[in-house]
RNA sequence: GCGCCAGUAGCUCAGCAGGAUAGAGCAACUGCCUUCUAAGCAGUAGGUCGGGGGUUCGAAUCCCUCCUGGCGUGCCA
């Protein structure tokens, strides 16, 4: 269904037609003075230029024209010259009432669906996932739901970390400690141990260890380089101990991402995209785009309308070995193969702007992807601690995703114990969910290419402009909905008897506005400022108008059909934002 | 040096396709629970929108310039 906005627009454009001056900007805009008006316009101040008139002239015979029209209680003309506009009641009860029918309250598809990959996450194997893997997550997760909900097809891929140099540490590694497993063993010809020689604990010792020993301890460097290189190479045994890391990685990734309910459709990694290199340094190659600069092989990128230096972009190094952007430039190629996508959007740190960059005008020389299919990255901003300097443990750490999730998550437990309104089995679980609305609500509503400061206290507080403030709202309209005795589905929605109701269905009946905007620009943040308004305008109505004990059973059932609307309104978004509301808190 | 981003209330942030009196939250202070979850609602106080120019009837918003901070700037990812 239409946008209210655009419906406003459109009586507005009729007006200034009949009145003479039809090349005026007819747009309605939501007021910015909500004591004088609900919507306003101001298309007759830049008119009175056009047409050599009192603005006010204008805006008065603009005003005259629409007197007696459906969607109005009142128009006014107002010095110097703006429109201002209130709403029917009955126009607005008609309005959410078609929104209320509609199982996607109202809000339009795409009309052309896109086939659009995500690459989101980026962990490594064998690290723990830290708080720096948060918000890529967070915020993919958001965005492939919202470009999802539009109706395109959207691939979320991980793309793990997985070929580097770390594999290389940690199997020279656990050659020192383990030298009889066969993985080492040149002469071995049987199959390899189904179960891996580590569990995910030992794992994520190996790899810092290995990697601290491999500064100090050249001849370990050099093996590790070595083994790195057998590996990509092929050797057998490596291989399969490259396997077993991979596995176990991912089992433990799995089921932290699971708890962030956060989820990849596929786990492609750095390792999947080694096939395409050859391919995609042939296309390169064909094309002559690659020099040989310093003993590595670049792709200069420079153009003559580039304000700053860009350096070229190196696909091999002097030492014969490839790196970050031969991978990335492989991954486009893989999916190009296997998806054909109409866009390919990365989330990571912004840092890698620069990168990214390079990468895509390499991409567009070598034609590894039509010239229509977008590429586009996002660069979000880092997450700080209080001091404003990136987030650290007490200790001075980087902290573990687990151990922040369990400490919001004992934050939370601990608060709603002190007033308990669930069973002590449903605890947990209530509190996961209240848990993962702070965490998430407290990075998302921030502009995601801003640094931000991570405050526990702040985001798990129940007051304010956080996530629990949201589900609570959520919780005590559920509340109402199932004390009342009829049937909440067959409720209609009468005209507003009040301000506060009135004020309740305005901003309900901006949903559509808001998704469109968070959809368009991929920024979940517009989501949460228009569910904050959402709520706050909810519990005013809630405050201010008794609706279980209402005694007109119509008047009744109207606010309940409200409340149910405003509750769907409220769902629709926080599941977009990636999490859910319990029934009680 | 060059480039990108940011600078708005004590703190954390919105607003930036120019529009009427710059908004929230937190912190401070004051009210409102025998009535649907007070985890709520209402109110008070708090701002040279980093500085200076310019464009405009009108600038936090557009342009120029300066200051401050963060990040990036060829073989890490």
């Amino acid at each position: 269904m239409d946008q209210l906005a655009d419906l406003i627009s459109r009586q507005l454009a009729g007006a200034f037609e009949r009145a003479g001056y039809g090349d005026a900007d007819a747009r309605a805009t939501l007021s910015n003075r909500p004591d004088l008006c609900e919507y306003q316009c101001n298309g007759a101040l830049p008119a009175a230029k056009l047409y050599h008139k009192a603005p006010i002239q204008i805006a008065q015979a603009v005003a005259a024209e629409l007197s007696g029209c459906e969607l109005f209680e009142s128009v006014e003309a107002v010095n110097p010259g703006f429109l201002n506009m209130k709403l029917s009641g009955a126009f607005l009860a008609q309005y959410l009432t078609e929104m209320a029918q509609s199982d996607r309250l109202g809000v339009p598809q795409e009309e052309t669906p896109k086939t659009i990959v995500l690459d989101y996450g980026g962990p490594n194997v064998a690290k723990p996932l830290h708080i720096g893997h948060l918000r890529s997550a967070i915020i993919g997760e958001s965005v492939k739901r919202i470009d999802r909900w539009f109706g395109n097809h959207v691939i979320g891929d991980i793309h793990l970390g997985d070929w580097g140099l770390q594999m290389g540490l940690i199997i020279a590694q656990l050659q020192d400690d383990q030298p009889e497993l066969p993985y080492f063993d040149d002469s071995f010809t049987g199959g390899y141990p189904e179960t891996a020689p580590f569990t995910i604990s030992e794992l994520e010792k190996i790899y810092p260890a290995a990697s601290a020993r491999s500064k100090e301890d050249e001849a370990f460097a050099a093996r590790a380089h070595d083994a790195t290189y057998q590996l990509q190479s092929g050797k057998r045994g490596y291989r399969a101990l490259w396997r077993h890391i991979l596995n176990v990685s991912v089992a433990d990734m799995k089921r932290n991402y699971e708890k962030l309910d956060v989820h990849f459709d596929v786990w492609l990694g750095e390792s999947d995209a080694q096939p395409y290199i050859p391919k995609m340094l042939k296309l390169v190659e064909e094309k002559h785009l690659a020099v040989r600069s310093e003993g590595a092989l670049v792709v200069p990128v420079q153009e003559d309308t580039d304000t700053k230096d860009i350096p070229p972009c190196i696909l091999v190094k002097s030492d014969g070995a490839t790196l970050y952007a031969t991978t990335d430039l492989a991954t486009i190629l893989q999916r190009e193969e296997d998806f054909r996508p109409d866009r390919i959007f990365y989330l990571t740190d912004k840092r890698q702007n620069l990168h990214f960059e390079q990468v895509f005008r390499v991409a567009r020389k070598a034609k590894l992807v039509p010239n229509t299919t977008e590429l586009q990255h996002v660069g979000f901003g880092t997450m700080n601690g209080k001091d404003g300097k990136p987030f650290k443990t007490r200790a001075g750490g980087v902290m573990r995703l687990e151990t922040l999730i369990a400490e919001i998550t004992d934050f939370i437990r601990e608060k709603i114990t002190e007033n308990q309104t669930v069973s002590d089995d449903e605890l947990e679980k209530t509190a996961g969910m209240i848990a993962l609305a702070a965490l998430k609500y407290g990075d998302l509503s921030n502009l995601a290419t801003k640094d931000y400061v991570f405050d526990l206290d702040r985001f798990a507080s129940f007051e304010g402009n956080t996530g629990p403030y949201i589900l609570y709202t959520i919780v005590r309209i559920k509340s109402i909905l199932a004390k009342y005795d009829g049937d909440v589905a067959a409720a209609k929605l009468l005209a507003p008897t009040s301000q506060e109701q009135k004020d309740l269905m305005l901003v309900l009946s901006r949903l559509q506005d808001s998704l469109l905007a968070a959809y368009r620009d991929s920024l979940p943040n517009v989501i949460c400022a228009y569910i904050y308004e959402l709520a706050g305008a909810a519990n005013k109505f809630y405050h201010d108008v008794r609706i279980i004990s209402e005694p007109d059973p119509a008047q009744k059932a109207s606010y309940v059909a409200l409340m149910d609307l405003t509750r769907r309104a409220l769902e629709t978004c926080i599941d977009l934002l990636g999490f859910s509301a319990p029934d009680k808190m």
